[in-house]
DNA sequence: TAATTTGGTTACCTTTTGGTTACTTGTATT
DNA sequence: AATACAAGTAACCAAAAGGTAACCAAATTA
């Protein structure tokens, strides 16, 4: 395979939905962009585990996706918004079933149990 | 940190799930198991490109999350089955959301472009 | 007698992901 | 004159994830 998508992506819509919002951090800043137009410094700052090459590469591939926009503005210091495009906003729904299911005395007991 | 799940994880719903059923796998062996009860050796069927490695031990991992029954008949050759939980089951809701948003234009147009 | 079946495990290796530290840039502040 | 600011990038390294191939058990089938 040649590219970072799972075997046989157009046939399964998991599998597809799983290539391209999969991985430990893309729901988690897609949902924290949210409504809302954020800057970089922003997000770093909501979810403070994220190193900053990696809140930056994840957002350049959201935004390669088309899911979210990038707007910079030239000045100095440098100032960076993000925001959600129609696309990334079509995933809504799924970020609330995500945070509904994490908000479950389930979810909560697992979490709990092994950390 | 000490465990394998996100920084701050009680604090936020998302990275909750998302320390739970994230990865490559996981949510597509959730979502292929659904409602049945089913063999080893059909899930490593169904998904083909998991090696039975990975896919051994994802299974065992979401047993000891508690989000799906293994019973196993001391048989020869073999037979393991794999169903829900009722927990498990209360992740089917999430995974429509995903397969749904995975049969959307949008998603079938980054496969497309980034495959 | 030998191959087949099923559900794995083990050892080994590669790839991907993620983290750390230092650095940049131009303006404004101390 | 030195420092801080915001939004990164580059080089480097560690850890985790994932893949491959070989192997196992005991009964059945050819």
């Amino acid at each position: 395979m040649s590219s970072k998508f799972i075997d046989n992506p157009l046939n399964c819509p998991v599998t597809r939905t799983i290539s391209i919002i999969g991985g430990k951090w893309k729901p988690i800043i897609l949902n924290c962009i949210g409504d809302r137009t954020i800057r970089f410094g922003k997000l770093n700052q909501i979810i403070p585990s994220i190193s900053n090459k990696v809140l930056s590469s994840e957002l350049r591939e959201l935004e390669q996706y088309g899911l979210i926009h990038r707007i910079e503005f030239t000045e100095m210091p440098p100032r960076v918004e993000y925001s959600l495009t129609n696309a990334g906003k079509s995933l809504l729904p799924l970020l609330l079933e995500l945070a509904n299911w994490g908000n479950t005395h389930t979810a909560k007991k697992i979490i709990k149990e092994f950390t």
